[in-house]
DNA sequence: GTGGTCTAGACCACC
DNA sequence: GTGGTCTAGACCACG
């Protein structure tokens, strides 16, 4: 389910932050849902336990999932996350025009290059 | 001319790198222009002189400048600096399309909000 | 009657005996009312006896209650808990108050707030 | 300069970030002070290393201090953390009137001990 | 069984 | 030297 890229310069913990929460956003985990145990998916994983810690740590810290002490991890309300995915999204994006009009890619290239985008996904 | 962020979580070198290659692509800095030595960079800017080294080293690597034994460091051809950064921006929008796909904006929204952001950064 | 929080981070059984004890202060539960019983009260809001059991014991131990063998647990004097609360919350006013001192909120902002939260509350 | 309470229950990396937090609010650490090294810190105060690089972390996150990576750890603009410590104030004192109420403490009675405590601690 | 904390020791990137 | 990540193994509180 969730696979760990070693030649990818971020940390892992942060991989399976991205792996989850892409699960979430996709609607393949839903609210209230039972994450498996950190120990679990530390031995399905293959990588040490404190590192699946950490990342659930992370998410709990940000809101993605909650843990219960002798329970397990779930997820949490996904509204604050789709949300959060968003105003990131609309962050990035007001970079990349602002580096696109430095080596001039003007509005009309860009929003075609787009809509090629968006139509190459829709065709997934 | 060049301002280091220490705040900034990447490391120092990228930084500069940045900073220069920025200078490039706004044509502050023109084809065959001198840079200014390791040592003088290093120490207008108040770095470690390996600091400097090591982002001339990785922009010589990329082709963005090309060095000359007892000479120094020029700036070499900008076609292919531009190229490449347009290709990066290309590749960042084609993964921001995917994620956007993912929380359910459309094709719409993100093109009024590009150029949105197109009219803000003429704006400037 | 009793709602427990699974997100709230505190544990199960801390916040049963935050619930009851609450009870007994508004006076819902009175002197000598008879508790439900461990398995009953345990079967109704769905947790693990043992959770319950250790509450019980919490609530004992500071005087809350008290146990027959054979008979069940039975709410106590309730003065002694009235006031080992306002006790605590005096406390906990002493070092708020310190708090307050190192971050410079004065003494009138401070009570201008109390008086404004007393009267949220008694509009309720 | 910082004190571990090893009965304490809360976490060790918990304290050591509120002994530090607590200095810069008293104005003892200044804006981009630098603080002791990892390593180092955890060697004055005899524990583990990984202990105080959490600790740190906390910090770094919660925007208290910034760390350069082969530089070192700095105080950063302090006035969000106060803004941050006075809005826990109010939170923690407004659950606290809540508390007050139930018990029948009255807002004279509260306000009369919050000025007690306030010429205390002016005292000291 | 669960999550959370801590230690010990290692390696990396950066300066 | 610095901060940051990871592993291995231990212990605790909780259910």
């Amino acid at each position: 389910m969730i696979i760990i890229d070693y030649k990818d310069r971020r940390p892992i913990y942060e991989q399976v932050v991205e792996r989850i929460e892409d699960l979430i956003v996709k609607g393949v985990l839903k609210e209230d849902t039972q994450l498996p145990s950190v120990r679990q998916l530390a031995m399905e994983i293959s990588i040490n336990p404190n590192t699946i810690q950490r990342a659930y740590s992370e998410m709990e810290r940000s809101g993605s999932i909650y843990s219960v002490k002798g329970k397990g991890s779930f997820i949490a309300h996904t509204n604050k996350l789709m949300q959060s995915k968003k105003d990131q999204i609309f962050v990035t994006l007001k970079g990349l025009v602002k580096d696109a009009t430095l080596v001039n890619i003007g509005v009309n290239e860009f929003i075609d290059v787009s809509k090629q985008y968006f139509l190459e996904m829709g065709g997934n």
